[in-house]
DNA sequence: GGGATGCGGGTAAACGCTTTCCCAGAGTAT
DNA sequence: ATACTCTGGGAAAGCGTTTACCCGCATCCC
């Protein structure tokens, strides 16, 4: 069959991934012919030919060079996510729903740890920049006003490169944004623990700047003083567990009345409190309340269950792909969250 | 300035990534040299040269096209990985691990959630498969016998394509594998188990032919009768938490006398075991003691804190990276666990 | 002084695709 | 029968890189 003339390729090694080439010479039709079956085109080929086509491609076990159709085309089928830490299981949830949603539209999902270092996050922008990614997805939570003139200039490279940016929370700079109502939770829980009958409160945050915290914070204080509640303090340090812990031996350390409750700005820092908490001999409940914000799953394990508000992120990945693909998408509705009141926080 | 005759890309749109071709113009020099240039070359250039080429291609913002170069090498960049489903923190920090490791290798990793379904996993390396990529690691805990045909088949094309395969775990295939001590670790908290006292266990596993489930179980028993136990039931269900607390519900129903322990060959399915055993009133701890494997954080933060098995996810998912990358690496030692004997397993 | 040998820059041919033309043949209207 | 319009296959020109090869120029050795 297919004794086509020349043979160009009868050196090919057999062990490399069979081309195009190979394909269309097996099924005895041209390149152009083979692209166009094998890869979306607008124009039809005759049915003969298709089965023809296809039959070799499954054959010979062709899979299409992603990389090279990216240079012909001059996009990629790539979407690149950009996450402080992935093993948080924050963005492992955000991230979950970002690679479902890329799943079904076809996509490819290359993921980058930033560690919330600047200088790492440029350092990645522009090595995922190569990529030439049919978009971005910035999910790692980053500070407001540090929109460093360097990473906006890799930004802005990235979307003059034809691909898109969307952040998860406000991203600092004018793209579009997958919105949390981060406050509107917050103010709601602070609400929730005064109407509970708290009336002192402190509060665990990261370092001032970074926006997902200070929503948050503000937030909660609205929240918590409109129900006649008082804020004693607000202690700021790192974003993971260890910041919890530490943040809340500060706080012990000043001295902890009964009855007050403690409110960390993400469930995994409210845990660190919890095992502060427990270190310095005091009882999570009745004596400090504690409270945390995402609703990650291990918030529903411990004891007592820890109050909290839930935050979609699943869901919100998922979001977030649908944005970055949607040319036409502008900041959609703010996602609203619920509050979970649990055993962490006992009606006094 | 480089008023080089022609000007073939007078037209290029301004927005466009500029490419090598631009940079090379803008600095007087031919394509050849800028590539030795900006991108590793064996031969040398002109100090003169490259500081202009550098410059240009920093003044201009460019950024290799890594698909371009990619079919121009014929090898890629990138590292792809397959996990089970990454909100689970088990996989969460095994990929940090590997995340770590590409970014020091300069690789961009890419990320599939198998969702641990067969059809799913097939579609899914046939996907990255396009993307040629330099390794693959899997590390979606598969079934021992299972290795299908058609997944097998999609494995071997791809290193035919030149990419390294890399099982976590067991992987079926005869592809090197990070081993982990699976039965040993199992066998160690048998013994110790038994050594607390314990003379009645239930275990909560994964469907038969999951290895590394199947691995757990063995060595668990081994251990635990070693020191004179006795294994009463096994129930397969689930890897998630769920499965856990459908089990233990299934466990409880059957009746489980005071004193026993339930080993859950995962923490995520033993925390599922603990809010089983809370919902039906009974006592975690001196009640019934409960056990899981793999030391995800959250074990340390519920009450009882957890008794587990310590495997270092983070340091597995790197040595997996490191395996991928160096061709004359071969299975190596099988990473040693140990065993964290917490609150959940008193001493009787 | 003259050939051998490096050195280092440039030219152009790949790499594996997509896509724009071109063109032959078939159908249709006059 | 002629002129026109569709259809749909194929040839070939890209896409942005790398790299084998060529070639001019110094340098060096006898």
């Amino acid at each position: 069959m297919t004794d086509i003339t020349a043979d160009p390729g009868r050196d090919r090694p057999r062990s490399a991934s069979p081309t195009l080439h190979d394909v269309a010479r097996h099924a005895g039709v041209s390149l152009a012919t083979a692209s166009r079956v094998l890869n979306g085109s607008t124009r039809k080929v005759a049915e003969s030919y298709g089965d023809r086509v296809r039959s070799s491609a499954e054959l010979l076990g062709y899979s299409a060079n992603l990389s090279a159709q990216a240079t012909a085309k001059g996009t990629s089928a790539i979407i690149a996510l950009l996450v402080a830490d992935i093993a948080d299981p924050y963005f492992g949830l955000l991230a979950s729903g970002v690679a479902h949603g890329a799943d079904e539209a076809g996509l490819v999902v290359t993921i980058a740890i930033t560690e919330r270092d600047a200088e790492r996050e440029i350092r990645l922008v522009r090595a995922l920049r190569g990529q030439r990614p049919r978009g971005l997805i910035l999910a790692a939570s980053r500070r407001a006003e540090t929109t460093d003139p360097r990473l906006k200039h890799e930004l802005d490279a990235l979307t003059a490169g034809g691909g898109r940016i969307v952040t998860v929370g406000p991203g600092g700079g004018d793209f579009p944004a997958v919105l949390i109502d981060n406050r509107g939770g917050a103010r709601a829980l602070g609400v929730a623990l005064a109407a509970r009958g708290y009336r002192s409160a402190i509060v665990l945050g990261a370092l001032e700047g970074v926006r997902t915290s200070d929503d948050r914070i503000e937030g909660f204080s609205e929240g918590f003083r409109s129900g006649g509640g008082d804020i004693s303090r607000v202690i700021r340090g790192g974003f993971d567990r260890e910041g919890g812990t530490s943040a809340m031996d500060e706080a012990l350390a000043g001295g902890v009345a009964p009855g007050a409750v403690v409110f960390g700005i993400s469930d995994v820092i409210a845990l660190g409190a919890v095992s502060a908490i427990r270190k310095a001999g005091r009882e999570v409940g009745a004596d400090i309340a504690v409270a945390g914000f995402d609703d990650i799953p291990t918030g529903k394990d411990v004891t007592p269950a820890l109050t909290t508000v839930h935050v979609p992120l699943t869901q919100v990945g998922h979001e977030a792909l649908r944005a970055v693909l949607d040319d036409s998408w502008v900041s959609g509705e703010t996602i609203i969250l619920e509050v979970l009141l649990r055993e962490s926080t006992p009606q006094r």
